[in-house]
DNA sequence: GAAATTTTTGCACGCGGGTGCAAAAAAGCT
DNA sequence: AGCTTTTTTGCACCCGCGTGCAAAAATTTC
């Protein structure tokens, strides 16, 4: 094994001297169906090895038009659930032979800026993840014209010829409206995170639904404007603290853990009230901390590995502009609910 | 604004044209400090405005070889801590001008060849996050030579010619101990993660060295083979059970946060122990969940803005290849200890 | 064994832009 | 105005590899 180290790049010249082929039977060495004989393929590869030649895929994508790069853009890194998102993509894409730029945005602005820089990257697609960002304002910057796809992961986008793909909010919110229906709760209290965001406003939408198909009243709807757990234990001793005893909810459907985790600790430690036994609790998303022993959180699993894999689709070239691929998830049981 | 969308990709040369200029003109209006007439351009900006150009960095990097990217490789997304890291490390890259790409590896062969890859990619370093790699068998990886820098991060290095970038873990869980031992604490446990990671054992080997000099005795030691609170949660009950009460520890301190949570569920669940009434317990990174009410976390939180940022002097190449930088954090006292 | 096929190989040209140098233009000087 | 100096511009060649086609080699056929 030669060192290559001082001679900085091995290139495919390099390796057509040393195994006497033209550079052209070097390339399609490398190339899974090309038409080269088994022979000088064998030649080509040990002198590769010896000399610890591989190909430069930034060439590579120059020359074809494929960058073998995606853009992920996501606004908050300190969610759990873009977190787990991220966590599926980069594997999943690995897997399919794609790497993931990572691009951690502050604002809308950034993310235009992003986008842009994205595409500089020539990167295949670029996937949207969160919801700070109004994608109808980003559809328009300069780098999402030029990008090749622009999918809108984890919710449903406003903007058309954009791809979505998200969990179906609308019939996870219901199945757990349900279970809680099925447990006799009476007083629900719906506690929301910010507002601007699409695919969480379904969440809400399902549940006023279902309950008033059920019971014939909309329930109370409590607004948290982050998805922090500290914001949601202050809230949600705000409003308990409002309240007589005996008007208290009997069960809180969150729109994510976080808030639901605040919630169930504001009750315990501020209020001295038992989950589930005075108030049942849920949460979505099933984030690492939903297992834990004080939580034992009640919640929805998003679909993440087919998530994962429609992005995948869509960079084969299955999926048309403007589609949406909604699928769904699991309700995960625990105690708190 | 003219649609650039069907056209494909703008070129320089379409710039040229229509300003009037060459494409070598073009090209230098966009590089900093070129000489240009600031009348043309002006001419050149304008064109590329109107025609949405944007260099191609792709293209860029080939001819020059800088490729303005950085790729990140970790063993476990899941840990808060490499979350943290990466955070900061994005958005510093970012605003220094670098992009992420960011691999999540699944063992060693996979870091090898991930490392490959990255320099396939013609990245301008590699960052290493984690523990459960190798870096003496990944410093032989056919990538990892043709890397021009090698950066492990959050921990020091086995291997020479490799720059390490990390906390000062002697000094932090020095300062830790000693904050133990002036609440008088007199039987301590060491909870520690899988041994095979060096930085944790430096954490270990400075409780152990500055208990022993103000105590002259050496605390015991619990290994948990993985930083899953749930495991720690096991071990430690395990532990307990074995014990009569009264030769129970009274400080718990920890390898990492994660399992000085499952530590304290465990106790508090299961043993009905009070913290830090009955037992004090540390952990270590300051993770999200340290401050929450249920667990209140005496820690230290590692210098992460700090630790970015040297990646960057790395790449700007301010620091020589064997370095070390080692940079001290930050103790977080909250009522657990 | 010669002709007809089929497989394999080599090559010109292009991807989009960087580098260093030489020609052209502008500015400064007597 | 005529000449020197400085700034600006254009150009040949290169970065490492892909594509399509034509030449060369290997294989098949009668």
């Amino acid at each position: 094994m030669v060192d290559a180290k001082q001679a900085g790049l091995v290139t495919a010249d390099d390796v057509a001297r040393l195994a006497g082929v033209s550079r052209w039977t070097v390339n399609r060495a490398f190339k899974k169906d090309a038409s080269i004989s088994a022979k000088s393929r064998d030649k080509v590869m040990q002198a590769a090895k010896s000399l610890g030649y591989a190909p430069d895929l930034l060439a590579v994508s120059l020359a074809s038009d494929r960058s073998g790069l995606v853009a992920v853009l996501l606004d908050d890194l300190k969610n759990p659930q873009q977190i787990t998102m991220v966590e599926h993509l980069t594997t999943t894409l690995r897997d399919a032979g794609w790497y993931t730029l990572l691009v951690n945005t502050k604002d809308e602005d950034d993310a235009a800026a992003a986008l842009l820089e994205a595409s500089q990257h020539r990167v295949d697609a670029a996937v949207l993840i969160g919801g700070r960002f109004n994608d109808v304002a980003i559809k328009d910057a300069l780098g999402a014209q030029r990008l090749k796809q622009l999918i809108v992961y984890g919710r449903v986008s406003q903007s058309p010829n954009t791809i979505s793909i998200c969990c179906d909010d609308t019939a996870a919110m219901t199945e757990l409206t349900d279970h809680v229906l099925a447990r006799g709760c009476q007083r629900p209290l719906f506690i929301s995170g910010p507002r601007t965001i699409s695919a969480h406003l379904l969440r809400k939408e399902a549940m006023m639904v279902r309950w008033r198909e059920a019971r014939g009243v909309l329930p109370e709807v409590l607004v948290a404007d982050t998805f922090s757990p500290d914001l949601a234990y202050a809230r949600v001793l705000d409003y308990f603290r409002a309240l007589p005893r005996d008007r208290y909810p009997d069960v809180l459907m969150c729109e994510n853990d976080a808030i639901a985790m605040g919630a169930m600790d504001a009750l315990r430690f501020e209020l001295g009230l038992r989950v589930p036994e005075d108030i049942a609790i849920t949460g979505f998303d099933d984030n690492d901390f939903a297992s834990n022993h004080n939580y034992a959180l009640t919640t929805y699993r998003q679909p993440n590995a087919e998530m994962a894999q429609a992005v995948v689709d869509v960079l084969r070239g299955a999926v048309q502009p403007g589609a949406l691929s909604r699928m769904s998830g699991q309700m995960i049981l625990r105690t708190s609910a």
